[in-house]
DNA sequence: TTGTAAACTATACATTTGTTGAATTAACCA
DNA sequence: TGGTTAATTCAACAAATGTATAGTTTACAA
């Protein structure tokens, strides 16, 4: 493999493989699902030779992996209040545009695409609360635990949720979510609205 | 395939054929992990040809998920209180078994065997949860998505702690959990030691 | 005990995956 | 613009997966 994930100063000739390829497997994506598309036929269409792809992935999954970390870059981008209390609903906000519609599609039904999306999910998480920890907010669990808690949680009720057609509304599921998660996590001390008594 | 998954009157031979299997696999995993081993190996040392395997188990995932959905039957036996309060401690206990102790690390690094055993605890606590529900406990939320939620922050929490060869003990993490989990979940109404204040 | 249905074995095959080594092409930079 | 380096292509290979078909054995029950 050349250069694999890390491309310092990419050739024209890597970003436009890369490139082809992506494009590639999103439109495969929208006809059939993931584990239905070979390598083969990503490469065929995208007009770039099987053992180039190996060159840059090591299977199909990396390339989705590689994918999905630049449109994870994007999302981030959202603020921390946005992301922590409203998940779910940016979560379809994306699978809205149509472009990414097949792809939540894909990751959702694919173990493995799931997984790397949980990590990627939790280390932003875990990012965001250290930068909480810095500027004093004091945590009583690790915060480490606190990402991979709710990350698992998000994930689990967001793939319920996709699979099952979305029965309720994005508002309904971070509705949801809110009764379900202790205000105490993110919002040590300040759990004036403790939801106990309701 | 004859019987797939389900053997209504099990032939002494299907019964030994899967038996031979299972502890083929078992005794594989002792020395590398799930990913390196071949359908063939298990095959060999099981001494049943490779075709008969196909024609009990689409492939070697499906072996393991009925494998663990055995053994998740003698689990599920435990008092629905302990299952719910000591997950953690409950999912090591069995690690302790040293027949498990492969077992566990091998679901853990391979993202579909961790969603099927994702999917197996989810459907037990669905039960679990409807059964109180008939018993008139009053859920803000629906079962279903409580049982999402809680299923995948646990194994969020259980897999990160097993990835990182259990830096704290059981007792701590099942302390860490109980921290987390919003005590409204469980215990609607009853919510005396909330922990808001703390 | 014996017939039969089934479970199992055997052989052969098509696909996909991933790798290797050598030849070719094209981006880059001096 | 031309030389160099790195990316890409090409051909060939080994290993694993999964399937199809035909033949053999064996558990079970009549």
């Amino acid at each position: 493999m050349y250069t694999k994930e890390t491309a310092p100063k990419a050739d024209l000739r890597v970003k436009r493989t890369r490139k082809l390829l992506w494009e590639s497997l999103m439109s495969l994506l929208e006809s059939r699902p993931f584990d239905a598309i070979t390598v083969n036929e990503i490469c065929e269409r995208a007009m770039v030779h099987r053992t180039t792809f190996y060159k840059h992935f090591e299977d199909k999954i990396h390339l989705m992996s590689h994918g999905l970390q630049e449109i994870s870059l994007r999302y981030a981008e959202e603020s921390y209040e946005d992301r922590i209390r409203r998940p779910i609903q940016m979560f379809q906000k994306l699978g809205h545009l149509k472009q990414f519609r097949s792809l939540l599609q894909a990751v959702n039904d694919n173990p493995a695409l799931k997984d790397v999306m949980h990590r990627q999910g939790a280390e932003l998480l875990k990012t965001d609360l250290l930068e909480l920890q810095k500027e004093g907010r004091p945590f009583a669990v690790p915060i480490e635990v606190i990402a991979e808690f709710y990350t698992g949680a998000v994930a689990g009720l967001g793939s319920w949720w996709l699979l099952n057609d979305m029965p309720v509304s994005a508002e309904q599921m971070d509705e949801y979510l809110a009764r379900l998660i202790h205000p105490e996590i993110f919002f040590p001390g300040q759990a004036a609205d403790c939801r106990c008594e309701e």
